[in-house]
DNA sequence: ACCTGAACACCGTTCAAGT
DNA sequence: ACCTGAACACCGTTCAAGT
């Protein structure tokens, strides 16, 4: 009934191959970061000097190289949201969180509609590293919302959809200006429990 | 130095012109609203009952057909804003124009994207219309944050960050749930003058 | 085990021929 | 004026042959 398992890259063993999967990996965030998620694949290899078929050995899908040229940042996000959750300031600890999140969840255009899309869809390469975002995000909240800082209807999924759409409108916006500072400040603000609330 | 006028389409005049141009808006509509904005513009041919050639002649680049298919339900939403702004309460204007705004931008996968490039880009098709959109909003933001309703500090471009962040939400939410009513609602809220405040 | 690149498939786009 | 569909271009994906 249940779908295969997604496949996750692996890094070889063999010198050549190990080298090949570094470069593709590199040329990768490269080409995601100036062109997008949708950056053409026989590009990426070009640069990374191998040919298609070399690529396709390491990454047989579009989504399995995104979760490798992503799995090092998302790691890092969760092991950030460890310290942050041992912090004073609850409320303090989920915002910083969120501007981190954020950040490195749009690094890249079309890098939030396929996280977003991970988050529900177990067959997915970066389902396991989405779920466990979803678990720091919702440890946070409700330690915010334990101190009485954030309104307790506040559901995790809710939390989420501030997170992908501030996200979204970063990736978008043009060079010039980011939006999304300000935009996940107001909606926490949106979100925190009112002193004349009741 | 500017770039060429973009391409709006036109209905034709002449009986078979007419109907085949009807045809492929109405197929085009379908086609995205169930494989979203990247639908295959054969296939849209093909249920339109017309060759690929005509489609093409009708409607030059995608964008111009993406516009053709929003223009009437844009051209409805300013109409709305303008309904609205003769209204008592300016906050629950802009509060039932941003929620009406939302769903309009979000009819399908990938439309708030072109929008919101479309606004900040006179070379595209929509240009005209999210220019005219841009106006209503501002001028019901202004309306609310005369009443004193609204913080004054916040600026147009950030009110569409929230517009297009939620609509994006809902474009990319399991069909199961439309988080971008709660979204906008606690935007609002987070954007509301605070009665505590100072 | 891993690499190469030709071959195939698919789809967007153009354009010569037709009414 | 408008329509048709074959032709071309581009790119993602596979796979037989090679080391």
């Amino acid at each position: 009934m249940s779908d295969a398992q997604p496949y996750i890259a692996r890094r070889p063993k063999r010198a050549d191959g190990a080298r090949n999967y570094d470069a593709i990996l590199s040329a990768a965030r490269k080409a995601f970061e100036t062109q997008g998620a949708d950056a053409s694949l026989e590009d990426i290899a070009g640069q990374a000097g191998v040919a298609i078929g070399t690529l396709y050995r390491h990454f047989p899908t579009r989504a399995s190289l995104v979760e490798a040229a992503t799995r090092e940042g998302l790691a890092e996000l969760i092991s950030r949201a460890e310290v942050l959750a041992g912090t004073e300031d609850a409320l303090a600890a989920l915002s910083e969180w969120m501007r981190l999140a954020v950040r490195h969840v749009s690094t890249f255009r079309g890098l939030v509609g396929i996280l977003t899309r991970s988050m529900y869809d177990e067959g997915t390469p970066s389902h396991a590293a989405c779920s466990a975002m979803h678990s720091s995000g919702a440890h946070l909240l409700r330690a915010a919302q334990d101190t009485g800082q954030v309104r307790g209807d506040l559901t995790a999924d809710e939390l989420f959809d501030l997170l992908s759409g501030a996200a979204w409108v970063r990736e978008n916006a043009p060079a010039d200006r980011d939006g999304s500072t300000r935009f996940v400040q107001m909606g926490l603000e949106g979100v925190m429990a009112r002193p004349d609330a009741g």
